[in-house]
DNA sequence: TAGCCTTTTGACAGCGCTGTCTTAGACGCT
DNA sequence: AGCGTCTAAGACAGCGCTGTCAAAAGGCTA
């Protein structure tokens, strides 16, 4: 016979929480109050089976298995995470943190996140970091005593502090980075290649046919950035295509270093590249308004290209042909990782995703006009 | 004396969450495994006093505060989330809804949210709700068992569904809308006048001398796009400034209806307004797109002003004139309420929060080439 | 100094689960 | 029949706090 567990139980209308009275039996409970003790009851098993069951634990026979889920389904019972995180090593809570100011990107990490935790069923603790060193330190460990979240998912540039990854393995919370530039051995990461990526798009003005194409490139730390470069470069040689001096100008991924560099590179009317390929979209949002502001036309007098399929690139005209990152997927990825914990050691710890060439209206052939 | 509660404790290096194992005394214990025994020992204390200071209540004599804040303090000690949701009526978690596809939006309200939750020491669970009907109404219900927030913010157009109030009402979860269109009464909110702000932008394209201004409103049910369509009409009223016919288009807010509405406002060339006031930044940058492939020229040809200072308002040429929403403040509001809880009931239960106009590159007085 | 009231503090149960240990039963082998 | 071995299931403690209630400590008056 399993315990008899509160076998009533009605809510008062007057508490938040509410009180327990005793009142007339009912089947039912009041919605959102089901606990371990209905179902154990309910299935007739104490609730250390009702607990096997849920947490998918050997030494449950087939048939008490079954009688347990019906139990559950039939009260719609969905266990507390408070209570579980309290009793047990898991908190079901993963924890994603960013400092980055580009709100289109964390909001697609994010997505990725939410949808691979409430598959398994984890919820997801956004936090912003703006503080750096001791106060970042702080901050963590605070953090960790309240939540105590499973795993920590960190975000580009985020990812790469020091004293955050320190300050993660002293706390031993696990953690993922996306897309780090650094350190990688240190932890899993997952991340896309932007090298191969900046090679396509590259390969693919090229078959458009243009040879004089020109590059904007990012912060000089910015490990992706100058991955990005370096595909570019790499993709010109091997098609056997001269870059001129000039031809690869130097950026800070924002819309005003975009407007400076597309502002040297169309000076000279009669010495244009044919198409220019900006390190992210919000420099190539800069070049189009220069280009807008010289009376270029996109495609057709000069292609642009930019990197990262940023929401502005589809509510411009035209519309950007880009490189869309898998932000969703990776965060998809990065949680998945940590949810089911420790299956990071085998091989290599990054975990590579594949870009998308997305082509708008900014990309044509080369001088469609002349 | 206080009970003698494990004076010392050691985190094995082999456990995730470690078991303890006796060892030798020590005063300081692993980074954040403290707990709410440590302190009140230290103090000299009962726990449950401890637990009044923290917890702000009465009945605890000056000179004992000060020794367990010491204590406290000096143990850096952060009390357990879950262990506080479990054993008390608050969790210490609010969740923040949403089903916008607007990332920048949602992003906005997040950092508000997630700002005034720190205050108070709450975190933020985040949760995007795409599900509708009897599945919201699910997903709900087991949210809330799961984590039992202490309450919920509801962005729009998701705070419209009335099946989500009722199952937020029927699960006992305080909730606060931003921006609602319905029901005013039913809950707290904080808003934005967004009548107010059409006004006003229409009061300031008219300060700069233009009368023939088109609007583009918004979808018609969308309460705060009537609101703006009702604030232009109502500026060109009281201003004695005819709005001819076609001078007021009708829109999606989407990229794609501002261009589709452009084009009929500019169609004919003698006789486009000086003037586009769109009732939202997508629909803004649609105009301005198609005022790009007519060469006309923004805002020495036409003035263009938005309504939502997107992201991409800002890396565009020229930069647009916009309407400031305060997402981030309104948040902030919701998140305070909820944390507050209860203070809702004086007067209306409605905030309104100010709008902020942001004068940029893409308007000015009318004609100024002729 | 006793008696009463108010303020301050502590003991203890218990929130809803999981981890550990134990027991009950099934099965096989000698 | 006796014993060891295995699987299935339950008893129980306890995670780190808060809520309730009771006890102790002060303060005041007569």
């Amino acid at each position: 016979m399993p315990p008899a567990s509160r076998p009533w139980r009605i809510e008062t209308l007057a508490g938040w929480r509410g009180q327990r009275i005793t009142g007339v039996a009912s089947g039912a409970t009041d919605l959102g109050t089901v606990t371990i003790d209905d179902v154990a009851e309910l299935a007739g098993v104490s609730i250390k089976t009702v607990s096997r069951v849920l947490n998918r634990e050997p030494h449950v026979r087939e048939s008490t298995r079954l009688r347990v889920e019906a139990a559950a389904a039939k009260l719609n019972y969905t266990p507390n995470v408070s209570a579980r995180a309290l009793a047990g090593s898991r908190s079901y809570l993963i924890g994603l943190y960013y400092d980055n100011p580009s709100l289109g990107y964390v909001g697609q990490i994010e997505q990725g996140a939410m949808a691979a935790c409430r598959r398994a069923g984890y919820h997801l603790i956004v936090e912003e970091l703006l503080e750096t060193g001791s106060a970042l330190r702080d901050s963590i460990v605070a953090l960790n005593a309240r939540v105590r979240p499973d795993g920590v998912i960190l975000t580009p540039p985020l990812c790469d502090r020091p004293e955050l990854l320190e300050v993660l393995e002293a706390v031993k919370a696990p953690y993922v980075r996306i897309a780090p530039s650094w350190d990688l051995d240190r932890s899993p990461y997952v991340y896309m290649d932007d090298r191969k990526a900046a090679y396509e798009m590259t390969a693919y003005l090229q078959g458009l046919g243009h040879r004089d194409i020109a590059f904007i490139g990012g912060p000089p730390d910015h490990v992706a950035a100058a991955s990005r470069t370096e595909g570019f470069a790499e993709a010109m040689a091997v098609a056997g295509l001269e870059v001129r001096a000039g031809r690869i100008q130097p950026g800070e991924f924002s819309f005003r270093s975009g407007w400076d560099a597309a502002e040297r590179l169309l000076k000279v009317a009669r010495d244009r590249p044919t198409a220019i390929f900006a390190g992210n979209d919000d420099m190539a949002l800069g070049v189009m308004a220069v280009a807008n502001r010289l009376h270029i036309e996109i495609p057709a007098d000069l292609t642009l290209v930019g990197f990262d399929d940023s929401p502005s690139a589809q509510v411009i005209w035209p519309r950007l042909t880009t490189v869309r990152q898998p932000a969703a997927e990776m965060a998809s990825m990065a949680a998945d990782i940590l949810i089911e914990r420790g299956s990071g050691e085998s091989g290599s710890r990054g975990r590579r995703l594949d870009f998308e060439l997305i082509v708008r209206d900014s990309s044509g052939p080369p001088g469609r006009r002349g």
